[in-house]
DNA sequence: TGTACATCAGTGAACGCGCGTTCACTGATGTAC
DNA sequence: TGTACATCAGTGAACGCGCGTTCACTGATGTAC
């Protein structure tokens, strides 16, 4: 069974106090508006409305703090981002160390692909939040080392050279590989593959993994047949 | 470079003529919607006041055709996978013919692989549409043969099977792997990786494709790597 | 330590918008005789 | 072939909703002297 998910959100919150009126009203709005985007399925439930109504304030008290709705919900994308981070970062920390240094990375490369996609399946309305096209996020904050989903995936695969287990010609692209294919997996067991079993699902995820983790190492086909293939998806 | 893609929404409306004021309101509904999506960028530009306003007709006259909102967007998402089966097919069809069947089974993965990405590169808002969450599709639409993106995945795994490239054992939820792959890149191409250029695009299809071709085959770990990596999985 | 004043966080009321949906209706089409 | 009537597709006006955003304001906090 993939690992569960508790996540609180009030957590964050702490950080960045204000002492004035509310204390810290940027950061409750952002919290609210999180457990909107969590509760109510997606960032379509983030409005600025909701948040303030939710913290208990006047909407007007709002743009004391974001300049408009898409402010807030890039705000909320940076949290959801953070947390799913966290929570990736958990499920990384979580094992227990292993000697072989190729069988750890390989194991590394592992935890992180099944944090992206436990945390999809726990936490959908956050996840969706991550990926919405609405809400500008910071450039700073997207390449961010710490807690950054996106990087973590890169590193898993750097120490996977780094062990000299994936050749480095083979690294080129590698995360696009990877990321494509749990991001897909996520996306589709929360759409289309939504009525599998879990036990469908979970098998479906050690089968993605383990096809990925042949792929990588690339010895699955001929010479010539690479080349076709590679010929034919370039259309010809 | 990918195929391009020229699609016309009227193309369809010819069928199921009705003969009273309008001659075929519903299905003109319908398109109106799916050219809201089109060129709206995605399914919440579907709305029943703004496809009778774009076919010249009252809002009320939509509920002589839908009993509500979701219901026009059900019809639109099918319309949606309609177009998108269609474009995958005429990818297909687009081959020439090759005499090796294996070579040929995997030239039809790639095709097929290759429309997918290309339909959702060219028309994203169509692409959102097809799987959104709102939208009730009828269960026989989902499981029409013909036309039906997802059917055209597996039937193109049941090729390499009976061409005897991809060994039965190997089949097995071989097409979450495939599909999530190549759903995952067009995800990402229309998100967090909406910047990568053409070429870069190109190049991380083609490499996609390649390690999920070798991945497939499963030749690329040892059976002691494997193991660990199924269980890593699995959560230990 | 105490007062005067500037600063600024939050209020309350209001706006215009587009939406889904309902109502009683009009007017064109199809059909029975 | 012609008329009377039923059927039903589309009209026009209206509703209530939640939204983003703006306005002039109030009242608490921080600071200069």
């Amino acid at each position: 069974m993939l690992a569960g998910v508790n996540i609180g959100l009030m957590e964050i919150s702490a950080a960045e106090k204000r002492a004035y009126h509310h204390g810290d009203l940027r950061n409750a709005l952002i919290t609210a508006a999180a457990e909107l985007a969590q509760k109510g399925g997606g960032p379509t439930s983030v409005t600025i409305r909701a948040a303030a109504r939710e913290v208990g304030v006047t909407p007007t008290a709002a743009y004391r703090h974001f300049a408009n709705h898409d402010e807030l919900l890039g705000a909320t994308k940076d949290r959801a981002i953070e947390l799913m981070g966290e929570h990736m970062r958990a499920e990384l920390e979580k094992r227990k160390p292993v000697d072989d240094p190729v069988r750890a990375a390989l194991g590394r490369l592992a935890a992180v692909g099944r944090g992206y996609l436990s945390f999809a399946h726990a936490e959908p309305g956050l996840f969706r939040t991550v990926f919405t096209a609405g809400g500008t996020v910071l450039e700073e904050d997207m390449q961010r080392e710490d807690d950054n989903p996106f990087q973590m995936l890169l590193v898993s695969l750097d120490e996977l050279v780094a062990v000299g287990h994936l050749a480095p010609a083979n690294r080129e692209l590698a995360e696009v590989a990877l990321w494509a294919t749990v991001h897909g997996m996520a996306m589709l067991f929360d759409g289309p593959l939504r009525v599998l079993s879990e036990e469908l699902r979970e098998a479906a995820i050690v089968r993605g993994m383990l096809t990925l983790g042949h792929g990588l190492a690339a010895n699955g086909l001929t010479a010539d047949q690479e080349k076709l293939l590679a010929e034919e998806m370039r259309g010809r």
